[in-house]
DNA sequence: CTAATTTAATTCACTGGTGAAATATGAGTT
DNA sequence: AACTCATATTTCACCAGTGAATTAAATTAG
């Protein structure tokens, strides 16, 4: 597989060439983006490589330590659905796998009989312990060379993304409300 | 769907927590993790939405693209691969849609007569350029608020992670070859 | 020159994820 | 109470992507 500084290089000199076609491209920004959804995948795979020794997948994995960083330890599909940005469709997948392996447990709610709860099991305690650690080093190695300035700069940006993506579709003018 | 500020806002919490119990956690970069990882997720989504009227997927899509932006057209599936970071497997099946759509020729190659050209065809450059326009605006507004000072931060650290990626599996301690 | 190895692309079987429809419960209305 | 309407989950059929095996051509070794 190509190294990624390879496919970032190849990328600016293809937005080069064609913003000089297309010169009203925003390229600065397009470049930004690709480059994010490159680094993003790349990330992405690394952690689905990180975590393949211990037959579990990135989406359960995820499931998994949402519900162990919950006080209760437990959840329901719809809500982790909306945390995980999974499907309800997957969640039941997710659900299924993971109370095979006993890690965690179904069942139904009391308040709410459509709804389904969901819960850790200590088993699926011990599996999160075990399976962490070994993942710090990978993790603290991604980020070396970033000052503290650097993370909290990061930060920022991701979060200030995060914010305009969470209005991109609400007013396409934001013209202020008359009051 | 949840608002990617609320799953952001639930992600802190919950490695606040777990950091807790696991000490030793780089819940910094955790953090940071986490954050690019939810980012570029939905960033994916937004381009797939922006794509889905033209019925074209992103993988696809970023394919004709590279096709699009190469002085002379052309490529090998084997080098898309790279450059787009899939398998081959999954290049064959996007070679054949985008032959059906007529955006692209698959020929054998004169030299090295294992390869195939994959070429864009004048129809598929005028999709792209039909295309990629609607997208300006949306591409824009992500970086809506991105001081240019900005840009060129998120730029760098973008690169640098991607450095560290290129050499996450290599030399866990580098220690210099004894000559 | 022939045999063994490597490389490029494809096929096949499978995993992961999604949208639409089905099922079941709860909530609101008259 | 009976009738909608909304919500939560699951089932079903399909799309997207991967690893292992296959085919064919090029390269290297003997």
């Amino acid at each position: 597989m190509a190294r990624l500084g390879d496919c970032i290089a190849m990328m600016d000199e293809g937005i080069g060439r064609v913003s000089q076609v297309i010169p009203d491209m925003p390229a600065a920004e397009a470049r930004l983006t690709r480059l994010l959804l490159m680094v993003g995948h790349t990330f992405d795979e690394a952690v689905e490589q990180a975590l393949r020794p211990n037959k579990i997948n990135h989406s359960d994995f995820l499931t998994l330590m949402i519900l162990y960083s919950r006080p209760d330890g437990s959840s329901t599909p719809g809500e982790l659905c909306e945390y995980t940005s999974q499907g309800a469709t997957n969640m039941t997948r997710i659900a299924n796998a993971l109370v095979k392996r006993g890690l965690i447990t179904r069942g139904a709610s009391e308040e709410d009989r459509r709804r389904v709860v969901i819960r850790i099991t200590p088993s699926g305690r011990r599996f999160v312990q075990k399976l962490l650690p070994p993942l710090f080093p990978r993790v603290s190695a991604a980020f070396a060379g970033f000052s503290d300035a650097d993370k909290r700069h990061f930060s920022r940006l991701l979060r200030k993304l995060a914010d305009n993506l969470d209005h991109l579709d609400e007013s396409p003018s934001p013209v202020k409300k008359q009051p």
